[in-house]
DNA sequence: ATTAATGCAAACGATTTGCAATGGG
DNA sequence: CCCATTGCAAATCGTTTGCATTAAT
């Protein structure tokens, strides 16, 4: 129901539209608009491709929902936003795409940033001689207490 | 093509009935022949619902296909493995069922335990004061060298 | 103009479910 | 015998794709 914009519109669109620039991707009207609500307050997010389509629709912005997932394929693909799959059911986009932990209310399956600076690997496997380590995911699934 | 049992065969059967009663679980025919391929030979397993279904059919075992996904999200109830998602399409089962390190082959889509021993994660994220960890799931994928 | 992006509807693959048939305890 | 388990086929869910239309550069 708030319509109230979280920071200034026009900063937002230029954050979108240099966020888009930025990996070449062509500012097309529904690529701005789902980049704006990615990145348009600066804050980190996780998305799923369904709630961004109704998320977009919310701000009288027509897309559609094919156009979201192959729009988050194509900002996974230019390293925009990071995949991120925790349960059969659906995968996240984050906007944060370097390797930190994650929290996963099993409850309500929202995922959330867990403190980086709060997690320390001492030591990690060694990965087998002819392997490079892709990327490291670290998920903590929570329960709520007395449920 | 080999149709040499791993292990002596009545080991094998004797292992996954102890398996599925130690969970009050009814050793039917199906669920006894999916039991042994998965734990029969006492080693640690990551298999998918449609790989299970494969190997118990070159068994000449006849298991319907809902059967297996049946019976591993019953077996998943049970305790008796644990459920993994890594990337969106499909899940794997692993007879292990402590939290530990995984080893995820990009170019193949295989799953393998990485050497426990060797990881070591000195500070934990603290979880919300309302939350219990319910598990950690670690993940690294590797990529094949010169790939 | 040229080429890429969009939208729809149909196609898809993994998993689940309804329900009748079967089989353990 | 009774209730759990099975199997099949149809249903579901998230996601992708083919293709004609539209919009960027």
């Amino acid at each position: 129901m708030s319509e109230k914009p979280a920071t200034h519109p026009d900063l937002s669109r230029e954050r979108a539209l240099r966020w888009l620039g930025g990996a070449g991707l062509r500012p097309t009207r529904q690529r701005l608009a789902l980049a704006e609500l990615l990145v348009g307050d600066g804050r980190d997010r996780h998305v799923t491709a369904e709630w961004l389509f109704a998320a977009c629709r919310n701000q009288g912005e027509t897309v559609s929902l094919a156009t979201v997932y192959n729009t988050l394929r194509a900002f996974s693909e230019a390293g925009l936003v990071r995949e991120i799959t925790v349960d059969g059911s659906g995968s996240y986009f984050d906007t944060r795409t370097d390797d930190h932990p994650h929290f996963y209310w099993e409850d309500t399956a929202e995922l959330a940033d867990a403190p980086t600076s709060d997690l320390e690997i001492a030591r990690l496997p060694a990965p087998p001689a002819d392997a490079d380590i892709a990327r490291v995911d670290v998920v903590i699934r929570l329960r709520r207490k007395g449920a």
